[in-house]
RNA sequence: GCGCCCGUAGCUCAGCUGGAUAGAGCAUCAGACUUCGAAUCUGAGGGUCGGGAGUUCGAAUCUCUCCGGGCGCGCCA
């Protein structure tokens, strides 16, 4: 196996296979290995890599870890890519690969290009990637737009790491406050027909969003619906408005390049409506009310009975009524209480529409979900994967990722808004004065669970240390090399054939073997970030490879004009050095398009 | 009262599923542009990883317990 097996393979999973070998030789077959770690080492004095897998596995063996280490290391001595084996600390062991590795490696990104990093961890593995599913009430806000953007973000690198993704949005369309857009919108039409409707009541959507589909109700309708009862004119109001609503929010999210695979209806399990009504094909015919057949089923298996609740400890007791009610038995699968599934008007509770919800995922072959959600849901993370349990026999996983909220500040001081009152900053409104790639990118780098201060006059002010600029500017950099050879050195042939063929061996500075090695990460931190859920870590990958190109580029400053990418009178040196860039520019680019930030040629 | 999340440099945050001497950016101070792009770089100072106990070869990371902050706790979604 070489480093430029494929996409299959890379550098340290390679390595892991052969420490993996070595202790299995030692140690015997069956032993446990899973926990055994291959990385690179906090100082790069210690050697290319390190593994613990001597400690790790001491205490199962009876042996000292030292000793243990001292066994794996003389197999490892034999392995061809290995240079020197060195034991430290208490039993780590330190490798240095042969020095003709890293050229392999860098070769291996040149070849490979767009596809270098591209795992197969989630190979043959459906997964479901729900994100969003703001209600069809209103324009999307910022904390809506980070849960996109995470969502979006983590299916990108899922599908990076081999996984066969879909991107869901779950439109909340059954519930009461779609009537009460209803009903908006409703008004919004009586306004458009030349009525005095005066102040919007309490209780109803004041935003003048609903402006323009009251104007098309009256184009399409005229005056008729005014002479219906509410029972009659409701569904076609609802209908308009949430489809109206879903355009405005599909297009937000198109600025920010969020294009979901599916748009799950609500409605549609419980009325049979068309489950996504942007779907290319029409969708297959459901039965009418998959919500009853689905609490059938878990009835059918004990997980639904008829009971009473204790009081909820909220403190708030006055609407509270004990009552016998239809509850799931989600104790049984780890939650704290039993669930309700249908309110005291004998509608579903939100809880029970999405078990069904949940089930059609699992219907539909996906044995993983996740779930991106707004840390104000946290309290109902157990319930959900209890009934994911219940629903799937077991069989399924949902993860759910729960995204802080966003306090959107201008200069420091906290941007005043009011859903109530309708004057709130939209999604869409920020997108369009910082840009789409500041917001990704600041939304990216931070972990999901961290609170996040989005500041919008610093986004932009504070631009050059912004880090979304500077890594593109580090990829700008990376292309302005190719741009200024072609013009200093016009006979050097810089193609793509030229680049591989070019001698690595001459790539011997220690900032530039530093680098190599950081691109021989990108395929373990791809992998890694993607079973662990956290795009976040890609958006520091990519900083981290940027900082050692700016270094490595200054380097090449008046004090040592021999580390300069480009050696007008030494074509080999320059050709290697140009390859190097190009890795760079590769990953960066493949990085970035990950995080759905564009890697820009200039930025002048 | 219970559950979940968070607490790391003055500020904003990382810390690669338990590894070696805890790292970046901002801010502060001192430096580098007749340069392949200074939207960049080099260096310095700055820490009881909220406190305490435990688990083990080894803890910012796991357990317990306090302290402090956030979210949630039928018929909102």
């Amino acid at each position: 196996m070489t480093p430029s097996a494929g996409p299959q393979t890379h550098l340290f999973a390679d390595m892991l296979a052969r420490v993996r070998d070595a202790a299995a030789s030692v140690l015997g077959e069956g032993t446990d290995l899973s926990r055994i770690v291959v990385e690179p080492p906090r100082d790069a004095s210690h050697g290319d890599m390190a593994t613990n897998a001597a400690m790790v596995l001491a205490k199962e063996a009876g042996r000292n870890p030292r000793d243990l280490a001292t066994a794996i290391a003389e197999k490892l001595r034999t392995d061809t890519q290995i240079d020197k084996v060195d034991i430290a600390g208490p039993g780590f062991i330190n490798l240095t690969l042969k020095p003709e590795v890293w050229p392999e490696a860098l070769r291996a990104v040149l070849a490979q290009g767009k596809a270098y990093g591209k795992g197969t961890v989630g190979a043959g593995h459906k997964v479901n990637v729900e994100y969003v599913s703001a209600n069809p009430t209103g324009p999307l806000h910022v904390g809506h737009g980070r849960g996109a953007v995470f969502g979006d973000a983590l299916a990108s690198l899922l599908a990076a790491a081999g996984y066969d993704v879909t991107r869901e949005y779950y439109i909340n369309d059954a519930g009461a406050q779609v009537d009460v857009l209803a009903r908006s919108a409703f008004l919004r039409y009586r306004e458009a027909l030349g009525e005095d409707i005066g102040e919007i009541p309490e209780g109803l959507y004041p935003g003048d969003y609903l402006k323009e589909c009251g104007h098309e109700l009256v184009n399409d309708y005229e005056d008729s619906l005014k002479q219906m009862p509410e029972s009659e004119w409701m569904p076609i109001v609802r209908r308009r408005a949430t489809d109206m609503m879903m355009a405005e929010i599909r297009n937000d999210l198109a600025r920010l390049r969020i294009v979901p695979d599916v748009f799950f209806s609500e409605r549609s399990l419980i009325e049979g409506e068309e489950p996504d009504p942007f779907a290319a094909e029409p969708p297959p015919a459901r039965a009418a009310d998959i919500v009853v057949e689905t609490i059938d089923s878990l009835r059918a298996q004990g997980h639904v009975y008829e009971g009473r609740l204790p009081p909820p400890k909220s403190g708030n007791l006055e609407d509270w009524e004990d009552r016998e009610q239809t509850l799931f038995r989600s104790t049984d699968f780890g939650d704290d209480v039993d669930r309700p599934l249908l309110k005291s008007d004998g509608s579903y509770t939100y809880f029970a529409t999405d078990i069904a919800y949940h089930k059609s995922k699992v219907d539909r072959g996906f044995a993983d979900m996740i779930d991106v959600w707004g840390a104000d849901h946290g309290g109902y993370v157990k319930r959900m994967q209890a009934a994911v349990k219940a629903v799937s026999g077991g069989k399924a996983v949902l993860d759910v990722k729960l995204v802080q909220l966003v306090r959107l500040l201008r200069n420091g001081e906290p941007v005043k808004m009011s859903k109530r009152a309708g004057d709130y900053i939209t999604l869409r409104e920020v997108v369009d004065e910082v840009g789409k790639d500041a917001v990704r990118f600041d939304m990216l780098y931070r972990k999901n669970d961290a609170v996040l201060d989005f500041d919008l006059a610093k986004v932009i002010e504070q631009s050059r240390e912004n880090p979304v600029f500077y890594v593109q500017y580090g990829h700008a950099r990376g292309r302005s090399i190719f741009r200024t050879v072609a013009a200093d050195m016009p006979q050097l042939d810089t193609g793509a054939a030229a680049l591989k063929a070019a001698d690595l061996t001459r790539l011997t500075d220690a900032g530039e073997l530093s680098i190599i090695r950081k691109l021989a990460l990108y395929p373990r931190m791809i992998e890694a970030a993607a079973q662990a859920h956290e795009p976040h870590r890609v958006a520091f990958y990519l900083y981290e490879l940027a900082s050692e190109f700016h270094a490595q580029w200054t380097r090449g400053g008046k004090e040592s004009p021999h580390l300069r990418f480009i050696i007008q009178d030494d074509p080999q040196t320059t050709l290697a050095r140009l390859a190097l860039v190009q890795g760079i520019v590769t990953v960066l680019a493949s990085g970035l398009d990950l995080l759905g930030v564009e890697a820009p040629d200039e930025m002048r």
